[in-house]
DNA sequence: ACTTGACTTAAAGTTCACTTTAACTGTTAC
DNA sequence: GTAACAGTTAAAGTGAACTTTAAGTCAAGT
């Protein structure tokens, strides 16, 4: 089976302009053309395409991405180096989401704070609010946006 | 307590470039200056400075961070909204940590798929075994390389 | 007073990942 | 065959988020 750019994107769901960036900067090493010069875009195609995907989004740049499809052009002998790369970008994207779990820790505890200030009809209330009656769930968050952090504990200033 | 900008960059590990940029773009519509023109951040600004890292995690560009500034600005009047953004922030990117799970997913498939070839010293026997010896924890990630998706199923062409 | 280092501004420059344009050619349906 | 549509290229343009530059001012220590 093979697409045309056109129904390749549709798959995707991404304009054909950026199919026709990602060839030229060397994403699709794999790419053949018909005899008239339109590319011709077969499964393992949309493999790599999803696996570009995949690597963009664990933060992967284009030039880096091309770098690994280079590799993976380059056969059996670049096995090793591949799995390092997958390695790293696991960990990379594990660090990540771990961050983005903070990050809406963070979140959730300005949906308690603006629920309670909106309940009470000032923000004020939850500002006065004594800090025991902050839900044990958001102490940590609520903590994250205090000075301290890195600052070894200068004496009083 | 107050920080002049360096020390503030120091603290959120930034340049100060950006905590000007930032200032520029009205992200700190609180900042004060002292006689001189210095700039003055206070723990309010730090806050202030984390929740904008915060929502710019979540997705929101520079532009949609300042109007939520402005937001805030206004006082208790805004409280609905500033609930209702946070609301919204805190959905996408639950969206968005799912989204990753699956990428995560499939760099672990990768993972294994190249341990596997390591092991064999060539990539064909991974891609020759039967579809029973892959793990189970990877079906799923190894069916999102397939084509299907959105496609309602032709008759063979 | 003077040096040094950190601050100030406006404006231009950078990087990234596309996206658009213009002019043209290939492909498909009638 | 021809219209209309989908494909092709090289090159220029875009928008976001900074970053750098240049020229100058402020603040702290000696």
């Amino acid at each position: 089976m093979l697409y045309s750019i056109g129904e390749m994107a549709k798959l995707l769901s991404l304009p054909a302009s950026t199919l026709r960036y990602y060839d030229q900067e060397g994403l699709l090493p794999g790419l053949t053309r018909s005899p008239g010069g339109t590319r011709m875009f077969t499964e393992t195609d949309y493999k790599a395409l999803m696996v570009i995907d995949c690597l963009k989004q664990s933060g992967l740049s284009i030039k880096e991405i091309k770098a690994f499809m280079e590799l993976a052009a380059g056969g059996d002998e670049t096995i090793g180096d591949r799995l390092a790369l997958f390695r790293g970008r696991k960990a990379a994207l594990e660090a990540q989401i771990e961050e983005l779990q903070e990050t809406l820790a963070l979140l959730s505890y300005k949906c308690w704070y603006y629920e309670t200030a909106q309940a009470a009809g000032t923000e004020d209330a939850v500002q006065n609010l004594p800090p025991d009656q902050v839900p044990e769930a958001h102490r940590a968050a609520m903590a994250r946006l205090e000075v301290r952090r890195l600052a070894e504990e200068e004496a009083g200033k």
